[in-house]
DNA sequence: CACTGTGAATGCATTCACAGCG
DNA sequence: CGCTGTGAATGCATTCACAGTG
Protein backbone atom coordinates (compact mmCIF):
# COMPACT_ATOMS: atom_id res chain seq x y z
CA UNK A 1 0.00 0.00 0.00
CA UNK A 2 1.07 3.41 -0.02
CA UNK A 3 1.32 6.46 2.28
CA UNK A 4 2.26 5.09 5.57
CA UNK A 5 1.00 8.43 7.07
CA UNK A 6 -2.12 8.78 8.68
CA UNK A 7 -4.83 9.54 6.10
CA UNK A 8 -6.27 12.85 5.91
CA UNK A 9 -10.07 13.42 4.82
CA UNK A 10 -9.66 15.23 1.28
CA UNK A 11 -12.84 17.41 2.50
CA UNK A 12 -10.76 18.15 5.85
CA UNK A 13 -8.10 20.31 3.82
CA UNK A 14 -10.39 22.31 2.28
CA UNK A 15 -12.66 23.31 5.11
CA UNK A 16 -9.09 24.14 7.01
CA UNK A 17 -8.82 26.85 3.90
CA UNK A 18 -12.04 27.81 5.48
CA UNK A 19 -10.90 28.01 9.13
CA UNK A 20 -7.41 29.53 8.42
CA UNK A 21 -10.18 32.54 6.36
CA UNK A 22 -12.49 32.87 9.61
CA UNK A 23 -9.08 33.29 11.84
CA UNK A 24 -7.95 35.85 9.94
CA UNK A 25 -11.36 37.85 10.23
CA UNK A 26 -11.40 37.18 13.91
CA UNK A 27 -7.50 38.33 14.27
CA UNK A 28 -8.61 41.28 12.29
CA UNK A 29 -11.45 42.11 14.68
CA UNK A 30 -8.75 41.56 17.59
CA UNK A 31 -10.17 38.53 18.90
CA UNK A 32 -7.64 36.52 20.98
CA UNK A 33 -9.18 33.22 21.60
CA UNK A 34 -11.72 30.73 19.94
CA UNK A 35 -13.65 27.97 21.27
CA UNK A 36 -14.30 24.90 18.14
CA UNK A 37 -17.89 26.00 18.92
CA UNK A 38 -17.51 29.64 17.67
CA UNK A 39 -15.42 28.54 15.10
CA UNK A 40 -17.21 25.71 13.99
CA UNK A 41 -20.67 28.27 13.75
CA UNK A 42 -19.41 30.73 10.97
CA UNK A 43 -17.98 27.48 9.23
CA UNK A 44 -21.10 25.63 9.00
CA UNK A 45 -20.17 22.41 10.63
CA UNK A 46 -20.16 21.10 13.87
CA UNK A 47 -17.61 21.54 16.79
CA UNK A 48 -16.53 18.10 16.76
CA UNK A 49 -15.66 18.39 13.19
CA UNK A 50 -13.41 21.00 14.02
CA UNK A 51 -11.88 19.79 16.76
CA UNK A 52 -11.40 16.23 14.65
CA UNK A 53 -9.88 17.96 11.79
CA UNK A 54 -7.22 20.26 13.57
CA UNK A 55 -6.53 16.73 15.60
CA UNK A 56 -4.87 15.40 12.13
CA UNK A 57 -2.20 17.73 12.27
CA UNK A 58 -1.36 18.06 16.29
CA UNK A 59 -2.92 19.98 19.35
CA UNK A 60 -3.31 23.52 18.98
CA UNK A 61 -5.90 24.35 21.67
CA UNK A 62 -6.15 25.09 25.47
CA UNK A 63 -8.42 23.62 27.93
CA UNK A 64 -10.98 25.76 28.94
CA UNK A 65 -9.81 28.60 26.60
CA UNK A 66 -10.12 27.40 23.51
CA UNK A 67 -7.74 28.32 20.65
CA UNK A 68 -5.73 31.13 20.38
CA UNK A 69 -6.07 32.88 17.13
CA UNK A 70 -3.07 34.02 15.80
CA UNK A 71 -1.12 30.97 16.64
CA UNK A 72 -3.80 28.60 15.08
CA UNK A 73 -3.84 30.66 11.60
CA UNK A 74 -0.34 30.81 11.28
CA UNK A 75 -0.40 26.87 12.09
CA UNK A 76 -3.12 26.19 9.77
CA UNK A 77 -1.23 28.27 6.91
CA UNK A 78 1.54 26.19 7.45
CA UNK A 79 -0.48 23.08 6.88
CA UNK A 80 -1.61 24.23 3.99
CA UNK A 81 1.32 25.46 2.86
CA UNK A 82 0.35 28.75 2.19
CA UNK A 83 2.86 30.00 4.93
CA UNK A 84 5.60 31.88 3.49
CA UNK A 85 6.11 29.58 0.38
CA UNK A 86 5.06 31.21 -2.89
CA UNK A 87 3.51 28.88 -5.45
CA UNK A 88 4.01 29.67 -9.40
CA UNK A 89 0.85 29.96 -11.44
CA UNK A 90 0.24 29.99 -15.14
CA UNK A 91 -2.75 30.38 -16.49
CA UNK A 92 -3.94 29.02 -20.36
CA UNK A 93 -6.70 31.36 -21.49
CA UNK A 94 -7.53 34.82 -21.22
CA UNK A 95 -10.80 35.33 -22.23
CA UNK A 96 -13.58 36.17 -19.09
CA UNK A 97 -13.16 33.43 -16.93
CA UNK A 98 -9.30 33.64 -17.47
CA UNK A 99 -9.22 37.40 -16.54
CA UNK A 100 -11.55 37.37 -13.34
CA UNK A 101 -8.85 34.43 -11.91
CA UNK A 102 -5.92 37.24 -12.95
CA UNK A 103 -8.00 39.82 -11.52
CA UNK A 104 -8.80 37.56 -7.92
CA UNK A 105 -6.57 39.46 -5.14
CA UNK A 106 -7.05 36.50 -2.83
CA UNK A 107 -4.46 34.45 -4.55
CA UNK A 108 -1.39 36.74 -4.22
CA UNK A 109 -2.66 37.23 -0.73
CA UNK A 110 -2.27 32.86 -0.13
CA UNK A 111 1.02 32.94 -1.86
CA UNK A 112 -0.39 32.08 -5.36
CA UNK A 113 1.73 34.47 -8.10
CA UNK A 114 0.66 34.25 -11.33
CA UNK A 115 3.66 34.47 -13.61
CA UNK A 116 2.34 33.47 -17.09
CA UNK A 117 -0.62 33.65 -19.35
CA UNK A 118 -0.90 32.39 -22.67
CA UNK A 119 -3.94 32.73 -25.09
CA UNK A 120 -3.60 30.90 -28.33
CA UNK A 121 -5.78 34.07 -30.22
CA UNK A 122 -2.93 36.26 -31.82
CA UNK A 123 -5.06 39.60 -31.12
CA UNK A 124 -4.75 39.01 -27.35
CA UNK A 125 -1.12 37.83 -27.23
CA UNK A 126 0.71 40.71 -26.66
CA UNK A 127 -1.77 42.42 -24.52
CA UNK A 128 -1.54 43.41 -20.81
CA UNK A 129 -3.91 42.07 -18.48
CA UNK A 130 -3.80 42.50 -14.45
CA UNK A 131 0.04 43.26 -15.05
CA UNK A 132 1.02 40.00 -17.17
CA UNK A 133 2.24 40.38 -20.76
CA UNK A 134 -0.23 37.69 -22.67
CA UNK A 135 2.24 35.12 -24.03
CA UNK A 136 1.10 32.62 -27.14
CA UNK A 137 0.45 29.16 -26.39
CA UNK A 138 2.84 27.66 -29.02
CA UNK A 139 5.03 28.37 -26.26
CA UNK A 140 3.52 27.09 -22.97
CA UNK A 141 5.92 24.35 -22.63
CA UNK A 142 9.13 26.40 -22.86
CA UNK A 143 7.59 28.81 -20.52
CA UNK A 144 6.12 26.76 -17.71
CA UNK A 145 9.77 25.24 -17.81
CA UNK A 146 11.45 28.37 -17.60
CA UNK A 147 9.48 30.08 -15.39
CA UNK A 148 9.64 27.11 -12.87
CA UNK A 149 5.20 26.78 -12.45
CA UNK A 150 4.04 24.68 -10.13
CA UNK A 151 0.61 24.75 -10.45
CA UNK A 152 -1.53 25.11 -14.15
CA UNK A 153 -4.81 26.92 -14.40
CA UNK A 154 -7.04 25.62 -17.65
CA UNK A 155 -9.63 28.54 -18.56
CA UNK A 156 -9.85 27.59 -22.82
CA UNK A 157 -12.54 25.67 -24.55
CA UNK A 158 -13.08 22.16 -24.02
CA UNK A 159 -12.19 21.05 -26.88
CA UNK A 160 -8.48 22.31 -26.38
CA UNK A 161 -8.49 21.64 -22.77
CA UNK A 162 -6.84 18.34 -23.09
CA UNK A 163 -4.09 19.47 -25.44
CA UNK A 164 -3.12 22.93 -22.77
CA UNK A 165 -3.22 20.20 -20.07
CA UNK A 166 -0.66 18.14 -21.85
CA UNK A 167 1.42 21.06 -22.49
CA UNK A 168 1.28 22.08 -18.80
CA UNK A 169 2.27 18.37 -17.98
CA UNK A 170 5.17 18.21 -20.26
CA UNK A 171 6.41 21.31 -18.76
CA UNK A 172 6.30 19.72 -16.00
CA UNK A 173 3.71 21.55 -12.90
CA UNK A 174 2.62 19.62 -10.66
CA UNK A 175 -0.59 20.32 -10.55
CA UNK A 176 -3.59 21.29 -12.57
CA UNK A 177 -6.81 23.00 -12.25
CA UNK A 178 -9.45 22.43 -14.96
CA UNK A 179 -12.08 25.43 -15.22
CA UNK A 180 -13.57 22.97 -18.99
CA UNK A 181 -16.37 20.86 -18.58
CA UNK A 182 -13.88 17.71 -19.72
CA UNK A 183 -12.66 15.40 -17.84
CA UNK A 184 -9.27 15.26 -18.46
CA UNK A 185 -6.25 12.11 -18.77
CA UNK A 186 -2.98 13.58 -16.35
CA UNK A 187 0.01 11.38 -15.34
CA UNK A 188 -0.78 9.77 -11.46
CA UNK A 189 1.84 12.51 -10.47
CA UNK A 190 0.27 15.49 -11.45
CA UNK A 191 -2.43 16.44 -8.92
CA UNK A 192 -6.17 17.53 -11.25
CA UNK A 193 -9.26 19.25 -9.92
CA UNK A 194 -11.88 19.97 -11.66
CA UNK A 195 -14.22 23.29 -10.97
CA UNK A 196 -17.44 22.61 -13.24
CA UNK A 197 -19.76 25.15 -13.47
CA UNK A 198 -22.65 23.64 -15.04
CA UNK A 199 -22.85 20.52 -12.52
CA UNK A 200 -22.96 23.32 -9.60
CA UNK A 201 -26.20 24.42 -11.55
CA UNK A 202 -27.42 20.86 -12.19
CA UNK A 203 -26.82 19.67 -8.94
CA UNK A 204 -28.88 22.31 -7.84
CA UNK A 205 -31.58 22.20 -10.69
CA UNK A 206 -31.89 18.33 -9.27
CA UNK A 207 -33.28 19.27 -5.55
CA UNK A 208 -35.43 22.04 -6.89
CA UNK A 209 -37.06 19.52 -9.48
CA UNK A 210 -37.87 17.53 -6.26
CA UNK A 211 -38.29 19.17 -3.13
CA UNK A 212 -41.04 21.32 -3.06
CA UNK A 213 -40.26 21.49 0.25
CA UNK A 214 -37.05 22.65 2.45
CA UNK A 215 -33.84 21.67 1.36
CA UNK A 216 -30.88 20.40 3.29
CA UNK A 217 -27.54 22.58 3.03
CA UNK A 218 -25.59 21.16 0.08
CA UNK A 219 -22.28 20.29 1.02
CA UNK A 220 -19.83 22.30 -1.06
CA UNK A 221 -16.99 23.45 0.27
CA UNK A 222 -16.20 27.48 -0.18
CA UNK B 1 -40.15 -1.74 -6.11
CA UNK B 2 -38.92 -1.52 -2.47
CA UNK B 3 -37.92 1.50 -0.58
CA UNK B 4 -39.63 4.24 -2.32
CA UNK B 5 -37.53 6.60 -2.06
CA UNK B 6 -34.26 6.07 -0.57
CA UNK B 7 -31.15 8.56 0.18
CA UNK B 8 -29.68 9.44 -2.55
CA UNK B 9 -25.80 10.66 -1.99
CA UNK B 10 -24.36 13.87 -3.01
CA UNK B 11 -21.78 13.32 -4.73
CA UNK B 12 -24.06 10.93 -7.09
CA UNK B 13 -25.98 14.14 -8.14
CA UNK B 14 -23.16 15.38 -9.48
CA UNK B 15 -21.96 12.08 -11.56
CA UNK B 16 -24.90 12.15 -13.69
CA UNK B 17 -24.25 15.50 -15.05
CA UNK B 18 -21.09 13.50 -15.91
CA UNK B 19 -22.70 10.75 -17.10
CA UNK B 20 -25.11 12.86 -19.49
CA UNK B 21 -22.23 14.84 -20.69
CA UNK B 22 -20.30 11.51 -21.58
CA UNK B 23 -23.66 10.08 -23.65
CA UNK B 24 -24.01 13.20 -25.25
CA UNK B 25 -20.67 12.94 -27.06
CA UNK B 26 -21.20 8.93 -27.49
CA UNK B 27 -24.53 9.97 -28.98
CA UNK B 28 -22.97 12.27 -31.13
CA UNK B 29 -20.09 9.79 -32.54
CA UNK B 30 -23.23 7.69 -32.98
CA UNK B 31 -22.40 5.15 -30.45
CA UNK B 32 -25.51 3.14 -30.20
CA UNK B 33 -25.03 1.36 -26.47
CA UNK B 34 -22.24 1.66 -23.93
CA UNK B 35 -21.65 -1.04 -20.64
CA UNK B 36 -21.04 0.70 -17.12
CA UNK B 37 -17.30 -0.12 -17.91
CA UNK B 38 -16.81 1.89 -21.11
CA UNK B 39 -19.35 4.52 -19.30
CA UNK B 40 -16.92 4.55 -16.03
CA UNK B 41 -13.46 4.78 -17.98
CA UNK B 42 -14.76 8.10 -19.36
CA UNK B 43 -15.77 9.42 -16.35
CA UNK B 44 -13.26 8.25 -14.10
CA UNK B 45 -14.74 6.24 -11.82
CA UNK B 46 -15.35 2.43 -11.24
CA UNK B 47 -17.69 0.06 -13.02
CA UNK B 48 -19.69 -0.48 -10.04
CA UNK B 49 -20.07 3.23 -9.05
CA UNK B 50 -21.88 3.83 -12.10
CA UNK B 51 -24.45 0.96 -11.43
CA UNK B 52 -24.91 1.59 -8.34
CA UNK B 53 -25.67 5.25 -9.01
CA UNK B 54 -28.12 4.49 -11.78
CA UNK B 55 -29.49 2.15 -9.65
CA UNK B 56 -30.51 4.45 -7.46
CA UNK B 57 -33.24 6.03 -9.98
CA UNK B 58 -34.48 2.62 -11.53
CA UNK B 59 -33.57 0.23 -14.26
CA UNK B 60 -32.19 1.04 -17.60
CA UNK B 61 -29.57 -1.72 -19.35
CA UNK B 62 -29.79 -4.66 -20.66
CA UNK B 63 -28.28 -7.91 -19.63
CA UNK B 64 -25.28 -8.20 -21.54
CA UNK B 65 -25.31 -5.45 -23.84
CA UNK B 66 -25.20 -2.63 -21.46
CA UNK B 67 -27.28 0.90 -21.50
CA UNK B 68 -28.69 2.22 -24.73
CA UNK B 69 -26.85 5.80 -24.91
CA UNK B 70 -29.74 7.48 -26.30
CA UNK B 71 -32.73 6.47 -23.97
CA UNK B 72 -30.02 6.78 -20.56
CA UNK B 73 -29.27 10.80 -22.02
CA UNK B 74 -32.49 11.20 -22.22
CA UNK B 75 -33.40 9.45 -18.83
CA UNK B 76 -30.88 11.20 -16.71
CA UNK B 77 -32.08 14.67 -17.76
CA UNK B 78 -35.15 14.19 -16.86
CA UNK B 79 -34.29 13.13 -13.74
CA UNK B 80 -31.45 15.71 -13.28
CA UNK B 81 -34.51 18.63 -13.70
CA UNK B 82 -32.75 19.61 -17.27
CA UNK B 83 -34.90 18.25 -19.74
CA UNK B 84 -37.54 20.24 -20.94
CA UNK B 85 -38.33 22.60 -18.29
CA UNK B 86 -36.27 26.13 -18.10
CA UNK B 87 -34.97 27.87 -15.15
CA UNK B 88 -34.84 30.90 -14.13
CA UNK B 89 -31.27 32.33 -13.46
CA UNK B 90 -30.37 35.93 -12.17
CA UNK B 91 -26.71 36.78 -11.84
CA UNK B 92 -25.41 39.49 -9.29
CA UNK B 93 -22.04 41.37 -10.36
CA UNK B 94 -20.96 41.97 -14.05
CA UNK B 95 -17.38 41.69 -13.47
CA UNK B 96 -15.16 39.61 -15.07
CA UNK B 97 -16.60 36.54 -13.64
CA UNK B 98 -19.84 37.31 -13.66
CA UNK B 99 -19.18 38.30 -17.44
CA UNK B 100 -17.23 34.94 -18.00
CA UNK B 101 -20.79 33.19 -16.64
CA UNK B 102 -23.33 35.07 -18.64
CA UNK B 103 -20.94 34.10 -21.86
CA UNK B 104 -20.66 30.45 -21.15
CA UNK B 105 -23.33 28.84 -23.58
CA UNK B 106 -23.44 25.32 -21.91
CA UNK B 107 -25.58 26.65 -19.47
CA UNK B 108 -28.61 27.71 -22.16
CA UNK B 109 -27.86 24.33 -23.74
CA UNK B 110 -28.82 22.58 -20.40
CA UNK B 111 -31.84 24.41 -19.72
CA UNK B 112 -30.81 27.27 -17.71
CA UNK B 113 -32.16 30.94 -19.37
CA UNK B 114 -30.03 33.85 -17.51
CA UNK B 115 -33.10 36.58 -17.58
CA UNK B 116 -31.35 39.11 -15.54
CA UNK B 117 -28.17 40.69 -14.87
CA UNK B 118 -27.83 43.41 -12.26
CA UNK B 119 -25.01 45.57 -10.71
CA UNK B 120 -23.88 48.29 -8.06
CA UNK B 121 -21.88 50.39 -10.23
CA UNK B 122 -23.77 52.85 -12.06
CA UNK B 123 -21.31 53.22 -14.83
CA UNK B 124 -22.34 49.32 -15.85
CA UNK B 125 -25.96 49.65 -14.94
CA UNK B 126 -27.93 49.88 -18.76
CA UNK B 127 -25.21 48.37 -20.54
CA UNK B 128 -25.94 45.65 -22.32
CA UNK B 129 -23.79 42.41 -21.78
CA UNK B 130 -23.97 39.37 -23.98
CA UNK B 131 -27.33 40.87 -25.12
CA UNK B 132 -28.49 41.34 -21.64
CA UNK B 133 -29.41 44.59 -20.14
CA UNK B 134 -27.30 45.20 -17.04
CA UNK B 135 -30.13 46.83 -13.81
CA UNK B 136 -29.22 48.43 -10.62
CA UNK B 137 -29.42 45.99 -7.61
CA UNK B 138 -31.50 48.20 -5.74
CA UNK B 139 -33.84 46.59 -7.90
CA UNK B 140 -32.79 43.11 -7.44
CA UNK B 141 -35.77 42.06 -5.11
CA UNK B 142 -38.46 43.32 -7.32
CA UNK B 143 -36.67 41.99 -10.34
CA UNK B 144 -36.43 38.41 -8.99
CA UNK B 145 -40.23 38.67 -8.29
CA UNK B 146 -41.26 39.76 -11.28
CA UNK B 147 -38.89 37.74 -14.01
CA UNK B 148 -39.75 34.69 -11.22
CA UNK B 149 -36.32 33.74 -10.95
CA UNK B 150 -35.66 30.13 -9.61
CA UNK B 151 -31.83 30.49 -8.73
CA UNK B 152 -29.62 33.36 -7.92
CA UNK B 153 -25.80 33.46 -8.91
CA UNK B 154 -23.53 35.68 -6.73
CA UNK B 155 -20.67 37.27 -8.42
CA UNK B 156 -19.89 40.69 -6.35
CA UNK B 157 -17.50 41.60 -3.71
CA UNK B 158 -17.46 39.37 -0.23
CA UNK B 159 -18.41 42.24 1.34
CA UNK B 160 -21.64 42.87 -0.06
CA UNK B 161 -22.72 39.06 -0.87
CA UNK B 162 -25.06 38.58 2.12
CA UNK B 163 -26.37 41.90 1.20
CA UNK B 164 -27.40 40.80 -2.25
CA UNK B 165 -27.74 36.79 -1.31
CA UNK B 166 -30.79 38.25 0.86
CA UNK B 167 -32.39 40.29 -1.37
CA UNK B 168 -32.16 37.10 -3.87
CA UNK B 169 -33.69 35.35 -0.53
CA UNK B 170 -36.33 37.95 -0.20
CA UNK B 171 -37.37 38.00 -3.95
CA UNK B 172 -38.32 34.57 -3.66
CA UNK B 173 -35.30 32.48 -5.69
CA UNK B 174 -35.09 28.55 -4.48
CA UNK B 175 -31.25 28.24 -4.94
CA UNK B 176 -28.50 30.19 -4.69
CA UNK B 177 -24.79 29.99 -6.35
CA UNK B 178 -22.07 32.12 -4.07
CA UNK B 179 -18.87 32.76 -5.83
CA UNK B 180 -17.84 34.90 -3.17
CA UNK B 181 -15.56 33.54 -0.73
CA UNK B 182 -18.13 33.91 2.22
CA UNK B 183 -19.61 31.69 3.92
CA UNK B 184 -23.45 32.90 3.54
CA UNK B 185 -26.72 32.95 6.01
CA UNK B 186 -29.96 31.53 3.64
CA UNK B 187 -33.35 29.62 5.36
CA UNK B 188 -33.70 25.72 5.48
CA UNK B 189 -35.81 26.38 2.18
CA UNK B 190 -33.30 27.82 0.13
CA UNK B 191 -30.59 25.58 -1.56
CA UNK B 192 -27.28 27.11 -1.52
CA UNK B 193 -24.00 26.03 -3.24
CA UNK B 194 -20.60 27.51 -3.37
CA UNK B 195 -17.78 27.50 -5.34
CA UNK B 196 -14.26 29.34 -3.75
CA UNK B 197 -11.50 29.39 -6.23
CA UNK B 198 -9.16 29.93 -3.44
CA UNK B 199 -10.07 26.82 -1.94
CA UNK B 200 -8.85 25.19 -5.44
CA UNK B 201 -5.49 26.53 -5.23
CA UNK B 202 -5.46 25.85 -1.61
CA UNK B 203 -6.53 22.56 -1.10
CA UNK B 204 -3.80 21.70 -3.83
CA UNK B 205 -1.07 23.50 -2.51
CA UNK B 206 -1.83 21.28 0.60
CA UNK B 207 -0.97 18.38 -1.06
CA UNK B 208 2.11 19.39 -3.14
CA UNK B 209 3.65 20.54 -0.20
CA UNK B 210 3.67 17.26 1.19
CA UNK B 211 3.51 14.88 -1.29
CA UNK B 212 6.79 14.44 -3.22
CA UNK B 213 6.10 11.35 -5.21
CA UNK B 214 2.43 10.59 -6.71
CA UNK B 215 -0.85 12.39 -6.11
CA UNK B 216 -3.85 10.67 -6.37
CA UNK B 217 -6.59 12.06 -8.46
CA UNK B 218 -8.80 14.46 -6.52
CA UNK B 219 -12.02 13.88 -5.94
CA UNK B 220 -13.51 16.81 -7.26
CA UNK B 221 -16.70 17.15 -9.72
CA UNK B 222 -16.44 18.40 -12.86
C1' DC C 1 -15.69 25.18 35.44
C1' DA C 2 -15.33 25.41 30.01
C1' DC C 3 -13.06 23.59 26.96
C1' DT C 4 -9.95 20.23 24.22
C1' DG C 5 -8.64 15.82 22.22
C1' DT C 6 -9.92 11.28 21.09
C1' DG C 7 -11.60 6.27 21.42
C1' DA C 8 -15.92 4.22 20.20
C1' DA C 9 -20.22 4.36 17.75
C1' DT C 10 -22.71 5.69 14.05
C1' DG C 11 -23.85 6.94 9.48
C1' DC C 12 -22.56 7.40 4.41
C1' DA C 13 -20.41 6.04 0.17
C1' DT C 14 -17.96 2.71 -2.45
C1' DT C 15 -16.58 -1.71 -3.76
C1' DC C 16 -17.12 -6.72 -3.89
C1' DA C 17 -19.10 -10.52 -5.68
C1' DC C 18 -22.49 -13.07 -7.66
C1' DA C 19 -27.35 -14.48 -8.93
C1' DG C 20 -30.01 -13.83 -12.87
C1' DC C 21 -31.15 -12.32 -17.38
C1' DG C 22 -30.93 -11.67 -22.55
C1' DC D 1 -21.24 -16.11 -22.57
C1' DG D 2 -21.27 -10.57 -21.13
C1' DC D 3 -23.36 -7.55 -18.53
C1' DT D 4 -26.76 -5.60 -15.20
C1' DG D 5 -28.63 -4.85 -10.61
C1' DT D 6 -28.08 -5.39 -5.83
C1' DG D 7 -27.39 -7.62 -1.08
C1' DA D 8 -23.39 -7.85 1.82
C1' DA D 9 -18.88 -6.27 3.08
C1' DT D 10 -15.76 -2.84 3.40
C1' DG D 11 -13.83 1.60 3.90
C1' DC D 12 -14.38 6.71 4.98
C1' DA D 13 -16.18 10.63 7.43
C1' DT D 14 -18.79 12.48 11.09
C1' DT D 15 -20.74 12.61 15.49
C1' DC D 16 -21.09 11.09 20.31
C1' DA D 17 -19.63 11.24 24.70
C1' DC D 18 -16.52 11.76 28.19
C1' DA D 19 -11.91 11.49 30.53
C1' DG D 20 -8.52 14.87 31.13
C1' DT D 21 -6.64 19.56 31.65
C1' DG D 22 -5.38 24.59 32.51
Amino acid sequence: MRGARRQIPDVCVERLSLYVRELTRLGQRGVGYVSSRRLAEHVHVSDAQVRRDLSYFGQFGTSGRGYEVRRLQTALGQILGIGGRTWYVGLAGVGNLGSALLAYRGFRERGFEFRVAVDSNPDKVGKVVQGLTVASSDRLVEIVRSQQLHIGIIAVPTDVAQHVCDRFVEGGVRAVVNFAPARLEVPATVRLRNVDLAIELEALAFYLGRTRGLARQNGKAA
